[in-house]
DNA sequence: GCTAGTATGGACTGGCAAGTCCAGTCTGGA
DNA sequence: TCCAGACTGGACTTGCCAGTCCATACTAGC
């Protein structure tokens, strides 16, 4: 796998994409070497030589290809939690994003299809989770710093709670259709951060 | 399929619950039906005579068995939040009862290796959501007769987000090992239950 | 204890799809 | 220009596994 040529790094792309569009339109379980090979105009012996250890190596890259998507869909809203719009304009871009994305989550397909065994796909999973709530753990901590959130509040503990939220409300989307619950779990998130500044200032500060 | 005799229907129960057990401990994606003739000391026969539509018929069965064993675990205090405590020992239940599921969610393994492509699968789903977030709304409402949550509350909207906590807290268990997040979701949903209280009938009544 | 229908054993088929192989082409650097 | 190594085509092997089939054994009601 070493040098690649550009024309051998663009076939290469080819097929990762190829797989990752084939993946997000008909899930995982029913895509197969040949669909990915027809789709890209590729032949099995380029697959395998860019991809040495076939299904379950392409299957990886696409782990991490979309995993990075997911955060990359967020920006820039993501990394600048810094006020109370800001939250809100997030809070509609992750919304939109995953009604857009229909009912097929390619991320969770393939690492529900990879399953335990392979560690790469944990890897993947849980850095990219690590990463999410890093950021809107940051995001917390900020408005903290300028007094728009209860500094009593555990930060990490509070972006937990979100990402969990965010995460059932696209996993029930994917199985039921309904975008109410991320909604409403967003919502009740950050309502809750607003609510606690109220609490911890009660009475004489109501803003 | 009509007619079953007390020992065919012994039979039936005995592959269903043996492909249950396998998934839980394997997956979907590598079970084999001799897998489960070999665990369930069967044969192909007997597989197709109480499951006629094969692979298919049988998922779908283990995914309405294990449906349904996801409420029945959280009783009686699912049907019972009638108090602060109650819903705290729900909670409770919750966190244990998937600390204890280890990493392979048998009905998201499930559903996701059915796809969309079976409409059986979703409405499992579908319906499991429903009435778990019923049971929810219905504690919500409990306690909004009783005055301990704010009138103003939806409570199908609040059930939605708790449920949504839920799922991703269970989710991410699932993908990395990690039981902060369902906790950390089911603490932050409660507290924001038992704060609207405080907000509504404030001290000075500022609303 | 007859018999119709139920239950069971297990060999066999068929197809699919992952992965291998080799022969042939292209590319870039010296 | 030359050639080592990258790139490509596609036939072939291999193994697996869902699903079929038929012969046999059991059971229940009459």
């Amino acid at each position: 796998m070493r040098a690649l040529t550009r024309k051998g790094a663009a076939t290469r792309q080819r097929i990762l994409e190829g797989a990752a569009t084939h993946i997000r339109e008909h899930g995982v379980a029913d895509m197969t070497l040949d669909d990915v090979l027809a789709r890209t105009a590729t032949s099995k012996s380029q697959l395998f030589h860019y991809f040495p250890d076939g299904r379950e190596e392409l299957l990886l890259a696409v782990a991490r290809f979309e995993a990075d998507r997911v955060l990359e869909d967020q920006r820039p809203q993501l990394g600048d939690l810094t006020s109370w719009p800001a939250w809100q304009s997030w809070r509609d871009k992750v919304v939109d994003r995953y009604r857009r994305q229909g009912r097929l989550c390619p991320l969770n397909s393939v690492t529900s299809q990879l399953g335990s065994r392979t560690p790469g796909a944990q890897a993947v999973v849980i850095e990219l989770m690590h990463r999410w709530q890093a950021e809107i753990a940051t995001g917390v901590r900020h408005m903290q710093g300028t007094g728009e959130i209860d500094p009593g509040l555990d930060p990490d503990r509070a972006a937990a709670a979100l990402l969990a939220g965010i995460q059932g409300g696209v996993l029930i989307q994917m199985s039921t259709g309904q975008i109410d619950h991320l909604e409403a779990a967003l919502d009740m998130g950050i309502a809750h951060l607003r609510a606690s500044k109220s609490r911890a200032r009660p009475p004489t500060t109501p803003s």
